[in-house]
RNA sequence: CGGGAAUUAGCUCAGCUUGGUAGAGCGCUUCGUUCGGGACGAAGAGGUCACAGGUUCAAAUCCUGCAUUCCCGACCA
């Protein structure tokens, strides 16, 4: 490819917008322009290492025998009131009505599309287990759209399903398509850790997300240092090492504890550690209310307490609401005597704790000295805590350490939720229906493109990895007017051509702006076609190295092949 | 969805407080000199100042509304 061809609109400046610097960089090298919020172009470079993604995902695909197709962006309401999606999936979906005012939307994932595909079409234990999978555009109306390609509206997801007859055969399945997973990201030179993961409210065990440690990650993982230990923020458990020395129990006692409506002023007020104190939070959960415990000198992680209640939606009781429906404002809540609340759920942390300080259910008051179950009683321990970076991990008791990260794939025994509702059974050997069991796999493909450039950049560009850069080589010739050097150019595009990738940037630019222009398009090998030609010589440098270095003309070949395997 | 900010040339921004015919750098076009890490000089092209109302003799500038974009948080099978 002749770059004097080739469109890559580059930038100088950073554009004032992008924070990312996958998403500064993706602009400045013309490979993305933005539509409008979280909606892009891919211009011809992206495109490029797009199509080299997804040749990668079809070839890891095919070789654990799952098929693509292709299904429609464009869907049916009805086909998602069948799962009860419709309502469920809130304002995140782009809903629209066709000519005939029938209800569509754009699908933001195809679980349905799929089990009702399966539903009219797979009717034997034989035909299982089966999977498939697609590479194609998603559509979800995101709130906040951000840092370019990683969180768009529209995106472009690799996203297969599994069919089982058994749940062996499911966990043969997934272990399949972790491996296909775990190659096609090595391949595509992202760095990936697996982590437990939270499946949503849908269910689904053994979720397994592909975390990609970087700078501006969305996510926070929780990792011990053998890496032996992986786990979302979300679901990380870690070890508390605290243990109360026993007391005997001492009489309740009511004490005033004015304008202390949080941990650190009551303990300073008390003059007590935080390890003393309970704290007893109200949440509402889909419409319970729900009181929360948990000592004082931890917090409480929703998503975790969210699963424990089995609730999709939880929040904290407004402060606002708080007298209304406990009898105290803040700094009063508390177990004791608590009729109001409809479940008490407590933190394992409150465990093994003596003469503790609770709230008083009375505004501003507290109780000193209260026991679990003879001042106060919990429906139900669970572990509903925070981890901290430091803490031990539960498996090999090594310390926490806490990364940002990018969520590229996520892979999930997903069960029969979707078989059941939409009635995809299948008959087993004895002629007896059965739910079809699934799986679901997906990867965020535009996601993954700024994964990899947060995980590959230079001082002035990115270092694409060998499998999915642009171009493999990108030749530089520095003087255009130079006939010896043209000729070695040309024919160098010539040869190499039928091997590689090769963008020959034959434009008539200064030295600098073709420098600057080869560290955006990011090829593995630069040859620069200069001075030394009449000598037999051209030079080749790496995106990673300070410098380049010299090679003679009947080396390159060898070189080359040596670099690029 | 809550909070904050921005919107003026293709990009980065100034001008607004104190109303008076639209500015800079980069980029782009032409010519010349240059030519190994985004050159220099000269001459150009390029703008409904996001949009809609209002105040005023006069609005990029003041007032009201609205839209879009970005940031922080919440949310995120």
């Amino acid at each position: 490819m002749r770059q004097s061809k080739f469109f890559m609109p580059t930038l100088k400046e950073t554009p004032a917008d992008a924070v990312a610097k996958s998403h500064q960089l993706m602009l400045r090298g013309g490979y993305i322009r933005q539509v409008t919020a979280g909606v892009y172009s891919y211009l011809p470079l992206a495109y490029r290492v797009l199509n080299k993604a997804e040749k990668i995902m079809e070839e890891e695909m095919a070789k654990i025998n799952v098929p693509e197709c292709l299904m429609p962006a464009l869907l049916p309401a009805s086909l998602w009131e069948e799962s009860g999606r419709m309502k469920k999936y809130g304002p995140e979906m782009f809903r629209l009505n066709d000519r005939h005012d029938r209800p569509s939307l754009l699908g933001p994932t195809h679980e349905e599309t799929f089990t009702e595909l399966i539903a009219k079409n797979l009717k034997s234990y034989k035909q299982m287990p089966i999977s498939l999978y697609q590479i194609q555009t998603k559509y979800r109306d995101e709130n906040r759209p951000r840092f370019g390609l990683l969180r768009g509206r529209e995106f472009i997801m690799l996203d297969a399903y599994s069919f089982a007859a058994t749940r062996q055969q499911l966990d043969e399945q997934f272990d399949d398509e972790k491996q296909a997973f775990e190659n096609i990201f090595k391949r595509c030179g992202v760095t990936v850790r697996p982590v437990i993961a939270d499946s949503g409210t849908m269910g689904g065990k053994d979720s397994t997300e592909f975390q990609a440690p970087a700078e501006i990650g969305e996510d926070t993982i929780a990792v011990n240092e053998t890496g032996t230990y992986a786990a979302n923020l979300e679901m990380a458990q870690s070890l508390d090492d605290f243990k109360q020395e026993p007391e005997d129990p001492q009489p309740l006692e009511k004490v005033a504890t004015p304008n202390c409506d949080s941990i650190e002023k009551l303990a300073k007020f008390l003059n007590v550690s935080a390890t003393r104190i309970v704290k007893s939070i109200l949440y509402i959960a889909d419409g319970q209310k729900v009181l929360v415990l948990i000592r004082g000198d931890k917090q409480i992680n929703e998503a975790k307490l969210a699963h424990v209640i089995d609730a999709d939606d939880i929040h904290e009781a407004q402060t606002s609401d708080l007298e209304a429906l406990t009898g105290s404002a803040k700094g009063g809540v508390g177990p004791v005597k608590a009729d109001f609340a409809d479940r008490i759920i407590a933190d394992e942390t409150v465990k093994n704790l003596y003469n503790v300080v609770v709230g008083a259910s009375e505004t501003d008051y507290q109780f000193k000295n209260a026991n679990l179950d003879r001042d106060f009683k919990v429906d139900e321990f669970a572990d509903i805590r925070v981890a901290n970076e430091g803490e031990l991990d539960p498996v090999d008791h090594l310390p926490l350490k806490f990364t940002t990260s990018i969520e590229v794939g996520h892979i999930f025994k997903l069960g029969t939720y979707y078989t059941k509702t939409m009635g995809a059974d299948f008959l087993d050997q004895n002629g007896k229906a059965q739910p079809v069991i699934m799986g679901s796999y997906g990867i965020g493909v535009t996601r993954m493109l700024s994964a990899i450039v947060e995980q590959n950049l230079t001082d002035h560009g990115i270092a694409w990895p060998k499998e999915i850069a642009p171009f493999d080589i990108q030749l530089v010739q520095m003087k255009m007017n130079d006939d010896q050097q043209t000729a070695v150019a040309e024919k160098l595009e010539s040869s190499l051509s039928a091997k590689y990738d090769v963008l020959y940037d034959d434009r008539k630019e200064r030295p600098g702006v073709k420098f600057n222009d080869a560290d955006l398009v990011g090829a593995p090998i630069r040859i620069t076609i200069g001075r030394k030609v009449g000598d037999g010589i051209v030079e080749v440098k790496r995106p990673s190295d300070e410098k380049a270095q010299e090679v003679a003309l009947n080396d390159l070949d060898a070189w080359i092949a040596k670099e690029l395997g």
